[in-house]
Parts: structure tokens; sequence; C-alpha cells
DNA sequence: AGGTTCGCCTGCGGGC
DNA sequence: TGCCCGCAGGCGAACC
């Protein structure tokens, strides 16, 4: 499933095939995500122009521009929910089960490649791909969201503090959008491991001192892996490459009853809220 | 308001 | 080989 890094790294893929062009079509096949796609969408779109690409939390931005290079004052969002992903296709791509749209863009006069398209596949269709007005900020699904983990806004002592009196699971307070975002199943098991933390003490229970090595950890173990995303998955133009797991060695998750690799140990495994999470009770309180 | 559960989906693996 | 079932999971909505 797409966390964060992964969806960092499609937008750094697809940006530079986008940026700047008109766009000339939206084709969409299955209308049917998570909420239905708007209706006349595709119709609003049409010569519109593209601008940089933003990101959001686990959300891609669109923002669009008018011919004139003006601002629209609206773009889309899209969200590739659990199981989505973006890709660019050559026109004469044949469609596979579970590709729902297509973007097509005009080229750049400068464009030496054939003009691709970007097509969205998306089995389990929790993805997302709705327009917003004005400020993306301001939409109702972003407006409530918390710092970015890869900026200053996310600090310990922020953390520390809104979590005090709280007897939420510590793995469950990281995973709310509220408190940061971007931190999904796999990196909150990965990320209380290697700070040593109990993924089921309450978050009021949590010492600043080990928010302050969290911190630090979540970061790290982000960043590399929008790194390593960016070799793992530096091919989005054509191929057939569903976009995998990160080559980062992950230590706890999928692991449950396997050996820790750090001290033998058998991992363990409970549900909170729904997720599976694993953890080493030798090293982790 | 904090906390919990549901529901949207399809693919996959296990049991028979 | 095929069928049924349970499970996985991001995250907003609905609930207590």
């Amino acid at each position: 499933m797409p966390e964060l890094p992964e969806v960092e790294t499609t937008r750094k893929g697809i940006n530079p095939w986008l940026e700047g062009r008109i766009i000339e079509r939206l084709e969409v096949r299955q209308p049917k995500l998570r909420w239905p796609i708007p209706e006349d969408l595709h119709q609003r779109l049409v010569g519109l122009k593209l601008a940089p690409l933003k990101r959001r939390a686990k959300y891609l931005l669109f923002p669009l521009l008018e011919n004139s290079g003006q601002e629209a004052g609206w773009g889309f969002l899209w969200h590739l929910g659990m199981s989505g992903s973006l890709r660019l296709v050559a026109a004469d791509a044949p469609w596979k089960k579970h590709d729902h749209i297509e973007l097509q863009v005009a080229p750049l006069a400068e464009d030496a490649q054939p003009p691709l398209r970007l097509r969205y596949h998306d089995p389990r269709r929790f993805g997302a791909l709705l327009d917003y007005q004005g400020d993306p900020a301001e939409h109702s699904l972003l407006r409530k969201l918390g710092p970015e983990p890869l900026s200053d806004a996310f600090t310990a002592q922020a953390l520390f503090q809104r979590s005090r009196n709280r007897k939420l699971a510590i793995k469950l307070f990281i995973m709310d959008n509220a408190q940061v975002v971007g931190v999904g199943n796999i990196y909150a098991n990965e990320a209380l491991f290697l700070a040593g933390i109990d993924p089921r003490r309450a978050a009021g229970r949590v010492s600043l001192k080990r928010y302050q090595r969290l911190v630090k950890i979540i970061r790290e173990v982000l960043a590399v892996a929008i790194e390593q995303g960016g070799t793992t998955l530096r091919d989005f133009v054509g191929g057939d490459g569903q976009p995998g797991y990160f080559a980062q060695e992950l230590n706890v998750y999928g692991r449950a009853g396997l050996p820790c690799k750090v001290c033998g140990t058998v991992l363990q495994e409970v549900k909170l809220g729904q997720r599976s999470s694993i953890w080493c009770k030798a090293c982790q309180a």
C-alpha cells in the first residue's frame, strides 16, 4: 500500500511529464472509488494547464492554471488509497483489469518523447479523485491534518504535549493524522521497534525523551524510504512495475512469529484499532 | 471529546 | 481444481 514515501516518489516521477501541459482528456471508466469522481470533472478539466504537482500527507495535489498561466482557482486531489498506483503509459497501452482512469495531456513543443498518459490502477478502489476549490489546505479532507513528518512543525514537544492524559496506544496516536501525517501501519510498526517503545503503551505514558527519539526515527525512516523510492520506483514510464514495498529492511512488519533481528525473541502480534501490530517484547517496553 | 467500530473493495491464502 | 471464508488495510463516518 502506498505510504507517504511512495506517494512522494510518485509525485516526483510523474511531475516532469505533466507540469506545464494542457489537459486534453480525462477518461473515467470506473467512477466509483471511495467517493464517486465528480461527474463533470472531465469536462471542466479540458483545456486547463497543470501547475507543478504538490503533495499534502498522502494526497497528490494537481493545481490548475488557465491557458494564460494565471491560476484557475481550483484543482484536483488524488489519493491512492491502499492499492492505487499512477503510472505513465504509451498512448496505445492496453487497459488492464482495474485500470480506472486515464489523463491525457498535450505535449510541449520541446518534448522529445511521444506523449504519455497517466493511468490510474486500483484493484480495491479505496482511492479518491476529487476537485478542490481555492486553497487546497481548506478542503475538508486536508483541513484538519497535522504537520508533515519532514517539516519543522513536527516536533517531539508538540507530540508530548498533545498526548498528555491520552490513554490511546502510542501506535494509534502516531497514526492519527491530526498529530502527524503519513505514518501508516508499516512505518508505525517499524518506528516503534527502532525507538524501543511497546506499541500498546498509552501515548500519555511516553516521556518527552522517548518522543524525541521517536520523532527522530520517524523522520529518518521516511527520509530514507523516499531516497530509496527514488531508486526502486524510478521507472514510472512503461513497464508493469506495480510499486512495491521499499527496499528498506523491515524489522517487524509482516514478521509476527519470527525471531527479532536484534535479539532473537519471537515477535508478538496484537490488533490495535483493527490493524496488526508486531513488536518484540524484549526490545520494546 | 476521546475512543471504538464500521464500511468501502478485491486478491490471496488456507481449509476442505 | 474449485469453492467458501477470513483477512488485509487508509481513513472518514458513525457511533458510544
